[in-house]
DNA sequence: CAAAATAATTTACGCGCGTAAATTTTTAGT
DNA sequence: ACTAAAAATTTACGCGCGTAAATTATTTTG
């Protein structure tokens, strides 16, 4: 290491005895110049620690090394977790991921967006806000630059969608919940921020009715993104009003199932699967904290790994130019058992 | 809203009736130029949409309008929500944050701070991984980006440090909870990642020398960042042989507390402040989850706003030029009572 | 081994904007 | 209204790099 300031490629190159336009193939890609050259430059590059103008490079090239990952909140570590494998994979991929989450709020996405278009990403990995989202916005900015959205679909715009299958979940949760003991009740909010909500919902009745049981939705009130918050207050009042009419509650998504564990503890109502509690409580989605409530929470969980893998590389394929029509991918949840349910 | 397209800030120029360089100064800062001329701007962008290009715009500041923010784990919520309050006020200010997280990775913590050097950012709020950064590293990127250091201080480097008073954490909860029963136990990590830890531990002997009381330190294996399993593992243990000299627990933060929480649940151990439980158990930090655990966490929380609001202003008070000789603000916690202890 | 085909490298130009210095316009003071 | 000072604007140049086209080196083929 000399301590030679390098200020430039042109510098660079120099030094390395080769003209400025190699070296600048060599950082687009390095397999893209010969072996003798590449060890010349990755040699110089040990001893003068030289790294291009991130600025100057991303001006002129059409396609930035740069993948945008949108989030609806980042606060939920649901999010935080899918958002974390995202990012690990895009840059083993040798891309520059940037985060960015909406906050839940559909303007705050539209700025996100905004700011994305101008970064000139190669790529971007938005899971949009759902219902709330500007779906004029969301599908103008697909328009523009190539997009894969995950999680929760919004019609069939950007690339293709990659994300959970609603109704397997729902289906098998359920079915493990009727085999298991009593039917469930189903604990949701009556306005949902995603529209996998409806779809868990439909397939909860679905599901009793293959099994000849009469369904009973909750639906509680609350807006936003506190979910824990509205399944705590909406537990209390189900408590309270005897709305569950038996003694299993499956939650439309496990935030909503933490808020109903600290209503019923808050109650003073035993929660599990022991014959001395009286009542069962699942939730869906998998989420990280999900294993350490009390009791633990049984639930299905996303394939996180599953969902991440599919989503980089339909992304990635279609930035390396393959073409294919749009397509839904929904991939199956996991069974959890825990002793809430 | 007209059809035509704007390639470059030459072409938004002519549209509006005036010289590029005006319009540069314009959108450096819109308060540089009359009003008049103000106005003619902004009402052809809002004809045009045209946006400067990011790239072509940085390559020659000298002082880009970029803020790092990094944080040791961005699936923590803790982090996440101080994140997020960061976010917010950056771009209040006019910045463009930008999000970074170690992933509890010291090598990885090092590659954010070299991805950051590139960007040239106006200035950068890092949480240090703590123990297990590289420290030279560290402050080899202080030195070259005016850097701010929150939540965990790791000896005097960059402008200043903003961060919670940890001492005042664990004294005032310590005094909380040996005026409302037994003496609390210390459960803790043995080796923590952040050096908070030893100034929570210390607190907490000096604490309860101040009372007269017996302290009791229970230090838990485990590395890494999952402290919640770390603590439940750790909680199996401690109950198993008996290690708890007296009802009560304060750990050393929410984290470690909830996963003990979680072991309680699964020794069947009762946990609250009534007379019909068995162990009283407290945190620190005010996690975003500790409202949810069951029963709800006693703990201190941080004062969030406070501490991002002063580690931003500290931050844009050098980067407007204001000198000021490295200082330590570390901001009182406030006890939050819940049914835990 | 020479010629053709292919790969690597160099030449030459421009991207979109920042900014110092020069010029013009506006404002302030009498 | 006139001049000096201040502010706004324009002229002119360069930043660091991408990339098409031209050139040179290397590999393949007959």
């Amino acid at each position: 290491m000399t301590n030679k300031k390098i200020r430039n490629m042109e510098e660079f190159a120099t030094i390395s005895g080769l003209s400025r336009p190699t070296v600048s193939k060599y950082f687009n890609d390095p397999g893209s110049v010969r072996a003798s050259t590449r060890q010349r430059i990755e040699a110089a590059l040990e001893a003068h620690e030289y790294r291009p103008n991130i600025y100057a490079m991303n001006q002129n090239r059409k396609l930035t090394k740069t993948i945008g990952i949108v989030v609806p909140l980042l606060t939920d570590p649901y999010f935080a977790e899918i958002a974390r494998n995202l990012e690990q994979r895009c840059i083993a991929a040798g891309y520059r991921p940037t985060l960015f989450s909406s906050h839940g709020d559909p303007a705050l996405e539209v700025e996100v967006l905004d700011t994305l278009r101008s970064l000139k990403p190669a790529g971007v990995l938005l899971a949009p806000l759902g219902r709330a989202s500007n779906h004029i916005a969301l599908e103008k900015f697909c328009g523009d630059v190539p997009t894969l959205i995950f999680d929760s679909s919004v019609g069939e715009m950007g690339l293709s969608f990659v994300g959970s299958d609603n109704f397997q979940f729902t289906r098998h949760i359920t079915d493990y919940l009727c085999r298991t003991g009593e039917p469930p009740c189903f604990f949701e909010m009556k306005t949902p921020a995603n529209p996998n909500a409806h779809r868990r919902r439909q397939s909860y009745l679905d599901a009793m009715a293959a099994f000849g049981h009469t369904p009973n939705v909750i639906s509680v009130e609350g807006e936003g993104w506190g979910f824990e918050e509205i399944g705590r207050l909406g537990g209390h009042h189900a408590l309270e009003q005897g709305l569950f009419s038996t003694n299993t509650v499956l939650c439309s998504n496990d935030r909503l199932a933490i808020g109903l564990l600290t209503a019923c503890c808050e109650k003073k109502v035993t929660v599990g699967r022991d014959s001395d509690t009286t009542i069962r409580i699942a939730g869906q989605d998998g989420h990280p904290h999900s294993r350490y409530t009390c009791p633990p929470l049984t639930t299905i969980s996303h394939d996180y790994d599953a969902v991440s893998q599919t989503a980089v590389e339909a992304l990635f394929a279609v930035i390396d130019g393959e073409v294919s029509p749009w397509k839904s991918t929904r991939l199956e949840g996991r069974l959890i058992l825990r002793d809430s349910a």
